[in-house]
DNA sequence: TGTTTTACGATGCGTTCGCATTGCAAAACG
DNA sequence: CGTTTTGCAATGCGAACGCATCGTAAAACA
C-alpha cells in the first residue's frame, strides 16, 4: 500500500475546501470536479474518501458546525455580561474566522429549510444554546424567563448574521445593535404576561 | 396569430410555480423542466415567456417581493403599538400565505449572501421597512433611537422567521417572543450609549 | 523478496441541464 | 380570404453532473 495517510486530515482537507466552494459560490454550485479542483486534487481522490456527494456535504455540514462550536467554546470571561456579549458578538460574521464561517452556516440554514436532515442537526445545536444563554442571562438577572430571553436573543443574532452577510448591516452597527439588544434583555423583563397588546381589535384588514 | 394571451398573467402563472419549487424542493432545484411540469405546460412554454432561467428567478423573486408587499400593505390599525405588533407578525411564516412565502424568501436571502444581485434588492426592501417601522416606533415611544430599534426589530424577525422554518420555534411561541420583544423596545431604552458593557476586559480568550 | 493491499488518477456511462432551432396550428389583420 | 404574425410543442446539442469502473504506483506485510 501507498504511504499511509491520515483519513481524517484528507477528509478534513476536502471538507473545507467544501466550505470554501459554499462560502464563494453558494451550496448548489458544489460539485464533485469544483471541490476537487479547490482541494487541487483529482475528483478520484473526493470519491476515494467520500461515498457520495451528499455524505461529502454532510462531512462538510458536521465540519463546520464543530468550528462553529469550539470558536464559541473558546469564549471566556468570568462576568456573564461581558461573556454573554462575546459570545452573541461570536455568532457574527465580525472576525476573520466568522466572516469565513457565516455564509457557509447560512447556506446550510437555508438548506434546512427544505431539507429536515440539516433542519434536525440545526435545531440541537440551537437548544442548546438556549440552555447555555439562559443561564448566563439568569445569572445576570435573576427573574424572568431566561429561556424565552435566550430564544428572543439567538433568534436576534441569527437575523442579524444574514444581514450582515448582505451588506444590510455594517460590523459596526451590528455590534452596537447587539449592545443595545443586550441592554433590554438584561436590564428589566420582570413581568411574564403576554406583552405589548395595547388594543382589542384583530390588527389584520 | 394565436388567441391573444395574456402575457404578464402567463409570466406570473409561471412565477408562481418556481416559487411552489423553490418552497418544496429548495432554489437548487428550479429547473426548466421542473418548473415547466409543475405549471403543467410545456418546456417550450417557459422558454417562449423567460429568455433566460436567470430571469425567470429574477422574476419570480419581484413576484414575491411583490407579494409580501402587498401583505404588509395590506395590515392596518390605528393605534401605532397594534399596527407594529401586526406587520412583525405578518413577518413570519404565520398565517397560509405568509408560510407559502416564508420558505422562498428564505432561499432568495441565502442566495443573495452569494450573488449580490439579489442582496440589492433585498437591501432596498429592508431599507424601507427600516424607515416604516422606525417611525411607528417613535409614534409609540417617543426619544431614543428609532431607527435602531427598527432595524433590531427586523433582525429580530428575519431570524425568527428562520427558526419557525426550520421547527425550532413553534408559531404560538413565535407569537409571544414578538410580544415579548415588543414590550422590551417600547417601553423604555432611552439611553443612547454603547449599551451593555460592564467590564473593561477583552472579553475574549 | 514476493504478495497483497491501499490510495488514487483516469476514463466512461447515463442522465440532466440550459439553450437554440424548427415546425406548425390558429387567430388577428389587410 | 389569404397573409402574416403569434404562441407554443418538439427536438437537438454540447456541457456538466454523480457515480462506477479500471488501472497502477507504491508501501506495508509475509
Amino acid at each position: 500500500m501507498p504511504k499511509q495517510v491520515d483519513h481524517d486530515e484528507r477528509r478534513r482537507e476536502i471538507g473545507d475546501a467544501v466550505c470554501r466552494v459554499i462560502a464563494a459560490r453558494g451550496l448548489d454550485t458544489v460539485s464533485l470536479r469544483h471541490v476537487a479542483a479547490e482541494t487541487g486534487v483529482s475528483m478520484g481522490r473526493v470519491q476515494h474518501y467520500f461515498a457520495t456527494k451528499d455524505e461529502m456535504l454532510m462531512f462538510a455540514f458536521d465540519l463546520i458546525s464543530e468550528r462553529v462550536e469550539a470558536r464559541l467554546g473558546a469564549v471566556h470571561s468570568d462576568d456573564p455580561a461581558t461573556y454573554l456579549r462575546a459570545i452573541l458578538l461570536e455568532l457574527l460574521p465580525l472576525s476573520p474566522a466568522a466572516r469565513a464561517e457565516a455564509p457557509v452556516l447560512a447556506a446550510f440554514l437555508a438548506q434546512a429549510v427544505v431539507e429536515p436532515r440539516f433542519a434536525e442537526v440545526l435545531r440541537r445545536g440551537n437548544d442548546e444554546m438556549v440552555v447555555w444563554l439562559a443561564g448566563l442571562i439568569a445569572a445576570v438577572r435573576p427573574g424572568g424567563d431566561p429561556k424565552r430571553d435566550a430564544a428572543a436573543l439567538l433568534a436576534f443574532a441569527d437575523g442579524l448574521m444574514l444581514q450582515v452577510l448582505i451588506g444590510q448591516v455594517s460590523p459596526e452597527a451590528a455590534e452596537e445593535l447587539v449592545d443595545h439588544q443586550l441592554s433590554l434583555v438584561l436590564t428589566r423583563s420582570r413581568h411574564t404576561g403576554s406583552g405589548t397588546r395595547s388594543d382589542s381589535s384583530p390588527a389584520r384588514a
